[in-house]
DNA sequence: TACAAATATTTTGTGTACAAATTATTTGAA
DNA sequence: TTCAAATAATTTGTACACAAAATATTTGTA
């Protein structure tokens, strides 16, 4: 259905001597179909799961962290609370979590795995990481190590400008 | 508001005998995390320009392609025709673009800027990438090159699994 | 020629994803 | 003590983003 394999190797085929501008380009390229790729993963997890990739996520993190509140949640996930919310309203209708008003303050809720959510969880691939975990896995340390860096170097780029945004538009 | 700081550092301090695992598991964060700031950068072009950062950057294809159908368009974005028409109906509301059939096939839709929309791709900034564009601008070209080939290595890894699926759960 | 299969686009329905407004509760200062 | 500010979560409104179904048109074939 997509020529993807075709797109893949268009790419494969550039030379070192391609310019920055086009490399740029091509980085936001690959962002947007990796992006593709993992909501392309959610459809197939829903249809053998019955939950979606980001509530799957939910679960394993809630498995991973323990009882957890709405604010750690979203901050965990780097997703904004009302967003968490309604992710945890459908699996809460589905049973696989449990909100309970906190004791000491009552303006807090607790997240926590019902037994069919365990369950869930245990049986279930790793949340939209199954896809990429996958692949990931079949590289050396080494290969992991430099993706990695680079993510990290993408995401420093991209949030040091949050608090500098005088110097945002610079001369071409 | 956010601690993002906070965050990067936490991820720079990690040695590099970090395991595969977890660094399989930062990745996914990084790469979460890089979606977010693209759309926070996308509230900003919005309150600037008026557009969202995917209606920027659907002007932005057609000023740079050309008269493009719709099917042409959402291969070029790398997005489901029907997110695609959504986009181009909201975008040829606000007057920007114009739908024209084809001639000799009915069938098709062809895409143009309007006058306005050309103004627009013109003075805005280079759609969702303008924040990452000018971070990787500060990079040696050296550097762009080594995060776009680890980014190409994941989305080769995520997309081939569509034609393999089979090989899909490996023994861990 | 007739009409089924293929193709291009739109519509419908569900689920993110965010900001801004709202609600409920707690904290802190006059 | 009282009540405004702060905090935690939800609700509301807009815009993606996708698959599946529907619509319109063209193509191929009997």
């Amino acid at each position: 259905m997509q020529s993807i394999k075709g797109l893949v190797l268009k790419g494969l085929a550039m030379s070192s001597s391609m310019n920055k501008k086009k490399t740029i380009a091509e980085i936001m390229h690959s962002l947007r179909r990796i992006f593709k790729a993992i909501q392309q993963y959610s459809e197939e997890v829903l249809k053998e799961f019955g939950v979606t990739g980001p509530q799957l996520w939910a679960l394993r993190t809630v498995y991973v962290e323990g009882q957890l509140s709405m604010g750690e949640l979203s901050r965990t996930m780097y997703l904004h609370m009302s967003t968490v919310s309604g992710v945890v309203d459908r699996l809460e209708e589905k049973g696989y979590l449990e909100r309970t008003r906190g004791v000491s303050d009552r303006r807090v809720v607790k997240i926590s795995l019902t037994k069919a959510g365990k369950k869930l969880v245990q049986r279930g691939p790793e949340a939209a990481q199954g896809r990429l975990l996958h692949g990931l896995e079949s590289l050396s340390p080494k290969e992991v190590q430099v993706i990695w860096s680079s993510l990290e170097k993408v995401v420093r780029l991209m949030e040091i400008q949050d608090t500098k945004a005088t110097f945002f538009f610079s001369e071409e």
